[in-house]
DNA sequence: TTGCAGGGGTCAA
DNA sequence: TTGACCCCTGCA
């Protein structure tokens, strides 16, 4: 997609398949807000901008021509198109309606780093308090970073935590999950696991090195795969995705293990696209439990 | 007001 | 395979 920049703000016209509330607002981020004019704050990169879409046309505020082409056109995931995507995966007619209602669902491609730590954190626990427990950690150890008189703070890495224990991060109120950050710090900073070098494995091997932190299990790794390296193939099972899942193809009595064969027939690559429409979908339409 | 259930799972036995 | 788990929120 083409980009043009305008009294210093980068404008991309005729953008396809990409909303900002269905983006930022599915449940793969914790750091975009929303606006009174409808337009979004987000935070990735120790940078801040400012995301709207006015008729087809997508607006990036505060931000450079340079930050755009290093930054937020991968991040944003501009550059995939989405059209083939989706008609492979309208593979029946609930993926159709899934599909039709996220449409505006791109994965981002976020730091493994920030992602992997939020997602340790969002274990049993709710979006809203989530996103709380984020931000506190960023207050406390990040960049302090402004849009126009709207501060925000980067998220720390993983080195400026370097040496916490459980009583300094007590003020995060993060329970028994600040135990698995400290030790998601030591493991990265003490080199025994290299985040970037997850770039170059493959699906199953990349899983397996992300579970040896402590508070990753499978749910938690498949969202850093899918939503930081683009392992499109990760198909993270939580509770709504199980639910629909069960729902729509199998019974409900349905392991997870049988819910992720059955993704991986029905979506093979593409699964974890699949994935976020269903959970998008059954999230915002309290799909419930099919017992219940 | 107090009490309880449950939350985008994971660990340990 | 099963129960416990920190802490918060929503709801009787």
């Amino acid at each position: 997609m083409e980009y043009y920049k305008e009294n210093g703000i980068i404008k991309i016209d005729g953008v396809k398949d990409f909303h900002p509330v269905h983006t930022f607002l599915c449940g793969q981020c914790f750091r975009w807000v929303e606006n009174s004019d409808g337009s979004f704050d987000g935070i990735a990169y120790k940078k801040a901008v400012n995301v709207s879409l006015t008729k087809g046309t997508l607006i990036i505020k505060n931000t450079s021509e340079e930050d755009y082409n290093n930054i937020w056109r991968h991040y944003l995931d501009l550059d995939r198109d989405y059209a083939p995507l989706k008609e492979i995966l309208s593979v029946d007619e609930n993926l159709k309606k899934a599909i039709e209602y996220g449409y505006g669902i791109r994965i981002l491609n976020q730091e493994p780093w920030e992602c992997l730590v939020s997602f340790i954190i969002s274990t049993q626990n709710q979006i809203p308090r989530i996103k709380k427990i984020v931000n506190a950690l960023s207050e406390r150890y990040g960049e302090k970073i402004q849009i126009e008189d709207r501060v925000y703070y980067s998220f720390p890495d993983a080195e400026s935590l370097k040496g916490i224990n459980e009583e300094e991060l007590m003020f995060l109120k993060a329970g028994y999950r600040a135990g698995y950050i400290i030790d998601a710090v030591n493991k990265i900073t003490s080199g025994e696991i290299d985040l970037e070098k997850i770039f170059d494995m493959d699906y199953l091997s990349a899983k397996k090195e992300l579970m040896k932190i402590k508070g990753v299990g499978e749910k938690v790794a498949d969202c850093v795969l899918l939503f930081s390296y683009g392992k499109t193939e990760a198909f993270p099972i939580d509770v709504w995705v199980g639910r629909i899942m069960r729902n729509l193809y199998l019974s409900e009595n349905a392991s997870i293990k049988d819910i992720r064969a059955e993704s991986e027939r029905l979506f093979g690559k593409n699964a974890g696209l699949a994935q976020q429409y269903l959970f998008y979908y059954a999230r915002d339409n309290s799909i419930q439990d099919s017992s219940k």
